[in-house]
Parts: structure tokens; C-alpha cells; sequence
DNA sequence: CCCGCCGTTTCGATTTCCGAAGCGGTCACC
DNA sequence: GGTGACCGCTTCGGAAATCGAAACGGCGGG
């Protein structure tokens, strides 16, 4: 359940799932989250790191621990959920001529990413 | 990554995670969820109505969609990651003398359930 | 020296969330 | 028929989270 809480803060799922291709720096980091605030990216760092599931590098960046690294692999199938449902509530762009039922969640510079990575340890 | 948006909202994850058993009225629910605030509980059952993650049964009701049913099944993974978790950080209530590492994120009431349902269509 | 990037902090403005109260409705019970 | 308990849902003022931009010192290159 904590997780649901930890996890259930605005940008933390997205933090995660940035870092998943390897250690980023702050200001790197916090352009590839849609330049989110650095108050808040600080914040979310911090209580990623408090959780474990990040760590700091010597020089500074950020890196997923090994706890993280599982977090991010069980946020694998909630990624693959997305594709299907992103396909499911938008076909090809539909008709946004009077009916918008789905794009009052689908940011448009959010859509993007399709699982291109291979993790052969998945 | 609109996923990532949608889920990256206060309660979304937990609604979804608190309908798994099965139908649930706007209070019930309400109860389930830590009695959050019935503002943000319509705001939240209407971004997953207008996600089709949810639907409403003709006694009003609410019910996961089977891309619904998807979804919580693809937040499984993730339930297991977080047992690991909290095992990790916090192994029997570990010693907050001056150490509070973890006390941050994990609040009290939130820790609970451990996967007990039978999902066999997994 | 200057300039660009870095990590990080601070602060005021905006957005979200909370919490409690209230609305009209249904149903059981007396 | 009145009363009380629950229901789905809305409204509203205050608290908390988030934003956005500016600023700080540090570091490397030109």
C-alpha cells in the first residue's frame, strides 16, 4: 500500500521510468520530465532516495538501485497495459470534433515511448 | 506515458487497486480508500470513466472495464515489488532514534494487504 | 575573464487536495 | 407518515502540493 502512496505522487512513476536507461543528473533528469519544477524534482529525489530505490553516484547523478531496478521491471507490464489502452481510447487520432471523452488524460508531449528498450534480465 | 499521468494522480492507483474484489458504490469505496475526500473521489472516478477503465453499473456502482481488470493485473508486479520493499526498508519497525529513513514514506495505515486474492486469469 | 552547464535552494503564484457540510433520493422500521 | 440511516454527488473555504522562475556557488572550456 505505501508504495500506492510513494508512487502515487505526481512524478515519481515518471522519475523512475526515466532513469531506467541508466544514471541522469539533475537538470538532464529533469528535462526528460517534461521540465517539471526543480523544487519538486528535488523533492521526489529525495524521497526516492530515502526509499532506496534511487542512490546518488560520486560524480553526483542519479542511478536506480537494485530495488529500483525491480520496480522499474514491475512497472513493465503496467507499460505494455498502456500501450493497449492508449490504442483502446484512441484509435488513430479519432475525431476530436465534438467528442473528447479521452483527451482530458492524454497530455499530447506525453504520448510517446512504445517499450523500444530490451532488457534481457526482464 | 499518459498512463504515467493518469496513474500519477493522488487515488487513481488506489481505486483501481480497491475495485479488484469487485463493484463498488461512490461511499463504500470512499471508506476503502482511507476516506478520502468525496471532492476528489468524483474527480478521480470521472478521469477512469472518461480512461474506460471503469464503468458505472446500472445501480451506479462502479466496476473495473475489462481494460480495467487489465490494468490491475498489470499493477500485480508491482504489489510484489512493494512486500520486497518494505521487507527491505523497514525489517521489523527498525530502531527511529535518530534514523527515519524510510518513516517518511510509510505511513501507518497505509500499510497492509499482501496479495492474498487469487487472480487466476493471470 | 566569460560563458554555459551543473546541482540545489528559495519564494511567490497557481493548482490540487482536503474536510466538512449540505442537497435530494431510497429504504427500512416504527 | 415520520424518522433515521445510508446513498450518490456537489459546493466551498482553507491547507497543502505543485509550479515557474530566479538565484547561488561551483566547474570546465574558450
Amino acid at each position: 500500500m505505501a508504495a500506492l502512496d510513494l508512487f502515487g505522487r505526481r512524478w515519481s512513476l515518471r522519475i523512475l521510468w526515466e532513469l531506467r536507461a541508466g544514471p541522469l543528473g539533475f537538470r538532464p533528469l529533469q528535462k526528460r520530465c517534461d521540465d517539471m519544477s526543480s523544487s519538486v524534482m528535488r523533492q521526489r529525489l529525495t524521497e526516492l532516495l530515502d526509499a532506496q530505490v534511487i542512490h546518488q553516484l560520486p560524480d553526483s547523478r542519479y542511478e536506480l538501485t537494485p530495488l529500483g531496478q525491480e520496480a522499474r521491471h514491475a512497472l513493465n507490464p503496467l507499460a505494455r497495459w498502456a500501450e493497449r489502452w492508449a490504442a483502446t481510447i484512441d484509435p488513430q487520432g479519432s475525431d476530436h470534433t465534438d467528442d473528447q471523452s479521452a483527451s482530458r488524460v492524454l497530455h499530447p508531449d506525453t504520448v510517446d515511448d512504445g517499450t523500444p528498450e530490451r532488457d534481457s534480465a526482464d
